[in-house]
DNA sequence: AACGAAACCTGCGCGC
DNA sequence: TGCGCGCAGGTTTCGT
């Protein structure tokens, strides 16, 4: 469940459940096939253990869970990735590779059927002074718009696929990139050196828009993904992506499906130039 | 240096 | 029914 308004609704799903629950004990299933996933050692994983959730934030698509104990607090960094998803006391399957245990029975387990996931551990010191954070940019929200006009005009790469870049604008992911390129009239084809100054505010006003839509609709539910039984609405309010010769809600002409860096691109040639 | 391609994984749906 | 192919909400690494 990968973009940012999915992300987020998991955080608010999860602050429900394990805000000041203490962990009691972590399982680990055949770390050996996880080495992409487990950015670190086992037994530092176990480190956490005894410590409560005290806060869960988000960085772009990464969660942070905050630990603290009375000694010290550690942050466990998540991505899900393309499939990853967390359950609150599911039986398992092949696919829950990590399950947390916390006080009062619940249990989270953290289900990741392709494993492009991460989990990762840092102390404060590392947390924004190492990979991933240390390079992620700020997302829609927060990000000055000189600082992304900036970003954009240093770039010869397609528009698309600079907003798609997490290293300079956060959050943003195939499917909400096609959305905000739509509604900013803006081709993804267009190259980000010709991005105006107007175009890069218009970009981030809608990003702002469509996104903070999507959070409050629960974000997009296709081909069934979802996380804690979230079930999003927004599939149900996109306009170009997934619609492939689907008439365009403006001029009509059928919305085209192209390839733009390797990604699945929904867009209309007529309004977006 | 910069670009597209392939890699990392698994499962699903499609056409033959 | 079975097989092969292409596809998938992401990101990093590898070639030319």
């Amino acid at each position: 469940m990968p973009e940012l308004p999915e992300v987020e609704n998991v955080r608010l799903k999860l602050l429900n459940i394990i805000k000041n629950k203490t962990l009691l004990k972590i399982d680990i299933f055949s770390e050996h096939n996880l080495s992409n996933l487990l950015g670190t050692e086992v037994n530092e994983f176990n480190s956490l253990i005894n410590s409560a959730i005290t806060d869960i934030l988000r960085y772009g698509k990464y969660l942070v869970f905050e630990f603290t104990s009375s000694s010290d607090t550690k942050y466990l960094v998540s991505h899900l990735g393309m499939s990853g998803k967390y359950y609150q006391n599911k039986v398992l399957d092949k696919h829950d590779h990590v399950v947390f245990y916390f006080e009062d029975d619940i249990y989270l387990s953290y289900n990741d059927v392709r494993k492009f996931g991460l989990l990762t551990i840092k102390t404060k010191e590392q947390l924004f002074t190492t990979n991933p954070l240390n390079l992620l940019a700020p997302d829609p929200f927060s990000i000055s718009c000189e600082v992304f006009y900036n970003s954009l005009n240093k770039h010869h790469h397609e528009i698309k696929t600079l907003i798609l870049d997490q290293h300079i604008i956060s959050g943003i992911g195939n499917i909400y990139a096609d959305e905000i390129l739509y509604s900013c009239g803006i081709s993804p084809l267009r190259e980000g050196s010709k991005i105006t100054l107007e175009e890069s505010s218009s970009i981030i006003s809608n990003a702002i828009k469509i996104l903070s839509h999507s959070i409050k609709e629960g974000g997009s539910t296709i081909r069934d993904y979802n996380s804690l039984g979230i079930k999003g609405n927004y599939q149900n309010f996109l306009v170009v992506h997934t619609k492939e010769n689907c008439p365009c809600i403006y001029c009509k002409n059928p919305i085209k499906k192209i390839k733009v860096g390797g990604r699945s691109t929904y867009y209309c040639e007529y309004c977006q130039k």
